[in-house]
DNA sequence: GTCTATACGTGGATAGAC
DNA sequence: GTCTATCCACGTATAGAC
């Protein structure tokens, strides 16, 4: 018995471990909110260990929302079927993103967003080199009005994260996905392609 | 010369000095980040004396964001002129209020919203029974529709929000409000009294 | 590779002097 | 009424023992 009982050492699903622990931590509170002490301690492990694995909390917030998620997947599955439904389908691919496990990170990082200059920063620069410019590069529209018919489109899909998965407010909180692509897909199509300089009377 | 030269004692509106430091550091880091310390220094007065006045940070924070605006008085102003264009008319109020002084007490509202708990609950009490259940109610509508219809309101109005006031995307950060309002008013318009079930085609 | 101990800073809150 | 001094809790980060 040449070893005693205490913890094996060298497990190798403890860096896994952290970074789910620290998903989910970043998700719920936020980047200021989470501590590294209490992601240690949900994922079972030393604080310390945490420092050794990711280097400074910030790092630990990068690794933590660096998600295997490439917008340009699910471009064609939006755009596929040309400009009429893109609305309705772009709600409905970040709702299944969002509804995912790999929606901690995203909730995360708005979470964030809202307490910390260089998240936010991360975030603006997320949201329009990553998916707002592909979106509306791929639509033939009058390039004076994509910056605006782009951040249109954020002030919606963002407000619906805010208050789906940050406020909670019912029912949109624990509405049926396909509830919500009827409301709200017609809304983003009316930013995507529609009249958005007030002629269109109710 | 009885009376030495340093700071005048009693000064009388210290209260309100400290107050607006608290409002426009709440505005601009939420509840957790602002310090107490660093709304005294703004303030120019000792951090004790934030106690001495408002009690607890949380005492502070209420009174911070106790605001004096009765969302009664900005209903005549939505509604009086009937259901038609109240979407672009409660778009113009809420950019009214949210750009005007007082806007930032609503900031720092939801600013710290999305780190703490009780700040969301008092978010979500205060736009469902002070606003959306004000505006629904004088609204001619199946009562079974008004909680979607509200919570589709407060994302698209949040959202509007977040953009602009909290992540600064632009161009909504600095757009010209008639711009937001010819741009959303119509999918607040929808989300009131239009059809949200999906028949509406783009 | 893992953990203990600790340095160092910050922030909320209070007691009590002036 | 205002400020000094301080207590206490917590958080990041690191050094170094095992």
């Amino acid at each position: 018995m040449a070893r005693r009982t205490g913890r094996r050492p060298g497990n190798p699903d403890t860096r896994e471990a952290i970074l789910a622990a620290a998903r989910s931590a970043f998700a719920e509170r936020g980047f200021d909110a989470a501590s590294i002490r209490g992601i240690a301690t949900a994922a079972g492990v030393d604080p310390a260990l945490v420092h050794h694995y990711f280097g400074t909390k910030e790092d630990l917030f990068r690794a933590t929302v660096d998600i295997p998620i490439d917008p340009a997947q699910l471009l064609p599955t939006v755009l596929g079927a040309g400009p009429d439904g893109a609305g309705e389908r772009l709600v409905r691919a970040f709702l299944g993103v969002w509804d995912s496990p790999v929606g901690a990170a995203a909730v995360a990082l708005l979470r964030s967003a809202v307490s910390n200059e260089w998240t936010a920063r991360l975030m603006r620069e997320f949201l329009v080199t990553q998916v707002l410019r592909r979106v509306l590069d791929h639509l033939d529209l009058d390039p004076a009005e994509l910056p605006l018919r782009g951040s249109l489109v954020a002030t919606q899909v963002i407000g619906l994260a805010m208050m789906r998965y940050v406020i909670r407010l019912e029912p949109v909180a624990s509405a049926d996905p396909e509830t919500l692509v009827a409301a709200i897909g017609p809304t983003v199509q009316r930013y995507l392609t529609g009249d958005i300089t007030g002629d269109l009377a109710g």
